[in-house]
DNA sequence: CGAGGGTTTGAAGTGCATCAAATAGTGTGG
DNA sequence: CCACACTATTTGATGCACTTCAAACCCTCG
């Protein structure tokens, strides 16, 4: 698959223009980047967006004593450094890869011509980019209002297929320690959060793997914290 | 000054063309409001967006045990409700006027249609909405690197005009209960960290006027747990 | 098998929340 | 102008959640 087609396939573009399209195109390049690979780094000077197509990202912050503050894992399909489109050009958060990826390149400035120019594509941004404005707040509340097992037990659940009801079984999506930073605890919280939700809820953990006996336990003790209740739609998605 | 100079005085929808101010400002009403007034609930139908004339409103979400998380506390000329747009038309937050505003109504559906229609005002709002969006990331981060102390040391420094560099004297906008709310915290840890950060950077408080002495030496210490440094972007606003 | 990272467990400390109560401030009616 | 009522703010005492530091354990992979 050409670029061209990978970039006509996401929601962002879809239904863009063929000639928009292939100006969007032009100038990328795909490439793979082991894990550890810093991408770019907050405040850097931005010259391009990407799209993740496999592996994780990992999208953080960090003070001058060297804490990080993660914003968000990305997974495939996922675009991000877009951003910097509207912060002066230069990048709001830092980017490094935690999972090896293939990772597309593309110029910011065909990008922000593009939006000038087709009203359209304006307008799947400014959704996409509402979207994410209010799992962000979502975020915020999770953080104030949830205690440390509900913040993992909510993160389970949004692992889960949405019409699933039964036993159900989910696969924590990278490592612990990252979850935990992903989630703002330390892994060691995070390890003894885990063994109190399971008490709690009677889920099974066994490694990465999680078997969820009744969803609707879960959600009762993650969620009674929570302003919207179980389908959460708090995802995992950047830009 | 009718309500169409108001929306014309407004950055969003500046350069607008009067046609389209026209049909925003049509069906829109403006009215005043006591403290403890709720204008719409979390999860309510959407009809209409607002804009602050005067006065204070707070933004937040409440969870069934009915603690509740503060999203933003808004001030005069702020426009609020309109994130209905892109969550299937309900409010994505509970609107309650804390200080007595002065507000205007319009209907939420002209706005969508002028979105759609004008160009100029989709990235308008797409620039409005993205900048907002990293206000949450730092918001994100405020809430998950800095210490009690340091959040307000770092809520008093923005509320100081930006090149001010002496002594200076602020005032906090609101109830000190209210700001307590807003950084997430209790108001008893409030006055405890209020108390902390005036022995750590030599600030004088005095009721709802705060003194500082040395800019630097209160942005030292607030900054410094916080990725960007002291003229910091994070402010009051939300949509 | 052994090295090294991820994960768990233990012990102790810190920061914020909570409950309780005193104090300061503000607006009211007399 | 004062006393009262009510709210905002502060202070004290105590508890809980999460962090930190340390060490053990476990798993994978060369």
């Amino acid at each position: 698959m050409n670029i061209e087609q990978i970039l006509k396939s996401l929601p962002l573009f879809k239904n863009l223009p063929d000639t928009i399209i292939r100006n969007l195109a032009d100038g990328a390049a795909a490439q793979k980047y082991n894990k550890g690979k810093v991408l770019f780094i907050h405040g850097e000077a931005a010259r391009s967006y990407y799209l993740l197509r496999s592996g994780w990202i990992k999208l953080f912050r960090e003070t001058l004593d060297g804490t990080q503050a993660v914003i968000d894992i990305l997974h495939a399909g996922s675009i991000f450094g877009d951003s910097a489109l509207f912060d002066q050009d230069t990048y709001p958060y830092s980017a490094e890869v935690v999972e090896a990826a293939e990772i597309i390149a593309l110029p910011l400035g065909q990008l922000k011509q593009a939006i000038e120019t087709d009203h359209g594509l304006a307008l799947a941004m400014l959704r996409a980019t509402a979207e994410k404005r209010q799992q962000q707040d979502s975020e915020i509340e999770h953080r104030s209002v949830q205690s440390a097992p509900q913040r993992i037990g909510c993160f389970i659940l949004r692992l889960v297929h949405k019409d699933s009801s039964g036993p159900v079984t989910v696969h924590l999506p990278y490592d612990k320690t990252l979850v935990a930073a992903r989630l703002g605890m330390q892994p060691e919280t995070f390890s003894r959060a885990l063994s109190k939700l399971r008490h709690e809820t009677g889920i099974h953990v066994r490694g990465a793997s999680i078997e969820i006996k009744s969803i609707d336990q879960l959600s009762r003790y993650s969620c009674s914290a929570c302003s919207s209740s179980f389908p959460c739609k708090t995802l995992h998605a950047a830009g």
